[in-house]
RNA sequence: GGCCCUAUCGUCUAACGGUUUAGGACGCAGCCCUCUCAAGGCUGAAAUACGGGUUCGAUUCCCGUUAGGGCUACCA
């Protein structure tokens, strides 16, 4: 049995979009599955499209996500170099073998001919493909122009009337007719190979076993059989993912909101909830559950399980996702996020035990979304409040409740190093001496310690922030409210 | 236009001819719990695009229609 090996092969475009993760990540969880080997090779052979620092960004948003891979352009590995700029002369020899078997010719149009040729067949209405007029050259005047240095590619020769057919890990057996293929371009005139070379050629090399991409490559995938067939190679497995999508249903795209991992990464949301995410978008383990670690993935998934169709990019439940996560992180985890959030924030001069935000952490856990929102949703617990909440005021700040805070922080006063459940007995008892209900003091309490009226139990509160802090709020309270 | 792919609640999806009054999740609504907000529990509204076949029986198989999408570059 041959051993299992997929690649990752983006183009570095400056970013990951959140299709490539997913592509990424199922090719991660096949081979780690298989045991066999994640490759990363970076597709660098459109020279227009070059960005500066694309690769490092890319190679860090992926570490970030938690997808090891094998061999890759910054890990070396037997198949090197991983970077499709640095294989220049081996796709040009196998280009080069290509034209000598007569399956590829040269070709010298021009940018503008080959545009008006479009034009005039999309004018009979008739499809637009290559018309095979370099084929008209003689042997000679092909020499004469390559030895006078014309601008050339090197072009394929797709056979006519064939038909060209292969499985589908995820799609079944798919029919081409070569008719309808167009002579595609191998080598550009700068010297780079395309995709459609590049790909097939290093796939071969680097005995890439299954081709795990994006349902986009489908119609171009007749044209990368013909070509292991010129070369006379074995065919790898193919698969092709259904697409992620926008709202609308078109293919999910910047414009429509954010594509890039990057972009998630920024608002907070932790890797093990995109890659959770993703992971059911095309993808389910055939029952009911949702909530999965990368390793949990890695056990349950089979390409037999992919779906066809594609998946609207639903953010809502990437936002559940996220929540669920993070109440299962470990404290210790969270802490170094928030610390990081706080440096970032207005509080970033203010000093904070590693224990008090601990405490803090436990007490919010259950109610947020995000990180930041233990920052945005809890200022009380970093600053005393600045306002009180005017709704709350109204439906909890009566006339005879500042004679009440008093009576309560009086009893609060008398407290020694009081724990949670002894300022909850202190409420009662003044409750009680006071004749009224818990709720009459509790409410008060809150919107005086917080500004809000929502929030963790208002003990646990009085807990975290101690016994000073909760009387000089109260306090201040009481000035400002009367 | 041509080629290809797809089609179950608003969204992600389960059901691989009968166990289905089509299941779960997100979101939404209501109730419970409760010091508030969450979390949690319970309940509810919500789908097999349409038309033909095949079959004793179709969400499931086939064909067509419709709809959506992808591709159609010297981009990937």
């Amino acid at each position: 049995m041959s051993s299992v090996r997929v690649r990752f092969a983006p183009s570095p475009t400056g970013y990951l979009h959140v299709g490539g993760l997913r592509t990424a990540l199922y090719n991660y969880l096949f081979a780690r599955k298989q045991e066999g080997t994640f490759i990363l090779r970076i597709e660098d052979t459109d020279q227009s499209r070059y960005v500066p620092d694309a690769e490092r960004k890319l190679i860090d948003i992926l570490k970030w996500s938690g997808l090891q891979y094998d061999e890759g352009p910054d890990i070396g590995g037997p198949k090197a170099p991983y970077r499709q700029s640095e294989r220049l002369a081996i796709y040009q020899s196998y280009a080069q073998q290509l034209v000598e078997a007569g399956k590829a010719y040269y070709a010298f149009d021009t940018a503008e001919e080959l545009e008006a040729m479009r034009r005039e067949q999309e004018k009979l209405r008739i499809p637009t493909k290559y018309d095979r007029r370099a084929l008209k050259l003689s042997a000679e005047e092909v020499q004469a122009k390559l030895r006078s240095g014309v601008p050339h590619v090197i072009r394929m020769r797709v056979p006519d009337d064939t038909t060209i057919a292969f499985d589908d890990i995820v799609r079944g057996r798919v029919e081409f007719s070569s008719d309808q293929l167009d002579d595609q371009v191998l080598i550009k005139s700068d010297g780079y190979p395309t995709y459609h070379l590049a790909n097939v050629v290093d796939d071969h090399l680097m005995e890439i076993s299954h081709v795990i991409r994006g349902e986009e490559w489908l119609p171009s995938t007749p044209k990368h059989v013909l070509l292991y067939q010129f070369f006379g190679w074995e065919l790898p497995q193919f698969a092709h993912l259904p697409l992620l999508l926008n709202p609308d249903k078109s293919k999910l795209s910047k414009r429509q909101g954010d594509v890039a991992v990057e972009d998630y990464r920024e608002k907070g949301y932790l890797p093990e909830a995109l890659i959770n995410f993703v992971a059911l978008l095309g993808w389910n383990p055939g029952d009911e559950r949702e909530l999965f670690t990368l390793d949990e993935l890695v056990k349950e998934f089979s390409l037999e399980r992919v779906g066809k169709s594609g998946a609207v990019f639903n953010i809502e439940k990437l936002k559940w996702m996220n929540a669920e996560h993070l109440r299962k992180k470990p404290a210790r985890e969270i802490l170094s996020m928030l610390k990081e959030e706080l440096a970032r924030s207005a509080y970033k001069s203010i000093h904070f035990s590693d224990n008090y935000l601990l405490n803090v952490i436990e007490a919010m856990r259950e109610r947020i979304g995000f990180v930041r929102d233990i920052i945005d949703k809890s200022p009380y617990f970093f600053q005393p409040p600045l306002t009180y909440d005017p709704d709350v005021v109204q439906k909890r700040w009566k006339k005879e409740t500042p004679a009440h805070v008093a009576a309560l922080r009086d009893a609060f006063e008398r407290l020694i190093s009081p724990k949670k459940e002894d300022y909850e007995a202190a409420l009662h008892a003044t409750a009680q001496h006071l004749g009224v209900g818990n709720g009459q003091l509790i409410h008060p309490l809150r919107l005086a310690v917080s500004g809000t009226g929502a929030g963790p139990g208002v003990f646990d509160i009085l807990a975290i922030i101690g016994k000073d802090e909760t009387i000089r709020r109260l306090n201040k309270a009481i000035e400002t409210l009367s």
